[in-house]
DNA sequence: TTTGCCAGAATATGATCAAATTATTCGCTG
DNA sequence: CAGCGAATAATTTGATCATATTCTGGCAAA
């Protein structure tokens, strides 16, 4: 075999360089998941070029990834736009959360290293002090990257790619619901789960990210009984 | 508004024209649900434009959506293909259709009319049609469509899209096994089904499914241990 | 074995065509 | 004469293709 062709071949791939639809991607994504596009809102091919400095085919093929992903709806004519989720939505979601969330974090605790107990404590740590300064969009990001990490520690790819889909679907909606009630309102379970993570006690931390889920989730939940804003 | 408009100008789309990425799509992925691309295949646009005879930007943005679903891997070249599961990726996709399928067959039987249940009856006779008749294809088709109509009747859009999505991810797998085992010895558990559903006994219904997903998958993740044909 | 080259495939662009929404005009009725 | 509505024009946007460019992997020669 001429493993080593492809080292030394340095391929720009490799090197950092990715196609431009992977980067574009990666930025819609972003987008998306950071509820830098409000729910409902309609996403255009030719305003994405512009607004990214791309060209058409990359941005049209990111936007067929999203939509497959459920970040992104087809709206039957040829418009797509941010999916507008219902209350009914949001119980699918908690359930499946529910489901998927414990399961890997069950996993994540038997296969944790030292190193990677310490990486998740820098980032949870990192995470409180963005609720501190009232930084949502840094909450928003930390909090997924804690979560993310967790289902790479699962070892357990298909599962962990369920659970990081479902994010995408909810992330318009958690932008919304966190920027109505201020960063200082958002309690998580993530110090407990810390703590059984490192007790090796898998049980219990599958316990405390359930909690954790259900406490986020349920605010989202919430925020469809209640009054609807103004627009 | 004006809605009317859009009625009377009986839109292109909504006559049934589909667009062509939208055809492709669906060509490409009974292409990988029914297995006639097999796990390891490598997938390339311009065979694929010949194939189905398309322009390549459609072909590209189905490959895309695809990938996205986990119906086909990017093996960071500019490689395209079928992935190739592994036993540990099975008993992933297992754990999920445990949990998946029997929380969907549980909601459609509350919900499904004497219309519904006649429906499922015809698309399983149908089916044993096909097994006596000895035709694969037919079968894995059929099945297919009955457990999708299924997850639609649970009125859970974002779960049974999941589920639907882990169809995709051992499709290529589950038509070497039947492809190896024939149709005579394929079990099901739909009579079960059906019955439970018929006197609206969700409990039973969950549970009969989830012996049927058991024992179909089951027998995909058998063959991961049974030694691996010649080539 | 290593290095450089080459064929072939994938990426990316811009042009072109088709479709849908929005804006406008015109005619009608009250 | 004013207001409404339908038909139509105009603009915007999406779909598709042909083409240019870049990259990869294999092959051949040193």
């Amino acid at each position: 075999m001429n493993k080593a062709a492809g080292k030394l071949t340095e391929s720009a791939t490799a090197r950092g360089r990715l196609p431009a639809h992977e980067v574009i991607y990666r930025q819609l994504r972003d987008l998306v998941l950071y509820g830098d596009l409000a729910p409902g809102q309609a996403v255009t091919i030719q305003g994405l070029t512009e607004r990214l400095g791309a060209g058409m085919t990359p941005v049209r093929e990111a936007i067929r990834r999203l939509i497959a992903e459920g970040a992104l709806e087809f709206q039957g004519n040829r418009r797509v736009s941010v999916p507008l989720l219902n209350a009914d939505n949001i119980s699918e979601l908690i359930l499946a959360r529910q489901w998927l969330d414990p399961h890997l974090s069950l996993r994540a605790t038997e296969r944790a290293t030292p190193d990677d107990l310490e990486e998740l404590t820098a980032l949870d740590e990192a995470l409180d002090r963005s609720i501190s300064a009232g930084d949502l969009r840094g909450y928003l990001e930390l909090n997924y990257r804690f979560h993310k990490r967790l289902y790479e520690l699962a070892e357990a790819p298909i599962l962990a790619d369920l659970a990081d889909g479902l994010w995408l679907r909810f992330g318009p909606s958690l932008r919304v619901v966190c920027g109505r009630l201020g960063t200082q309102n958002l309690p998580d379970k993530h110090k407990d789960l810390l703590e059984a993570m490192r007790a090796k006690d898998a049980e219990g931390a599958a316990r405390a990210i359930r909690e954790d889920v259900i406490q986020g989730m349920e605010q989202v939940r919430q925020s469809f009984d209640a009054p609807a804003v103004s627009n």
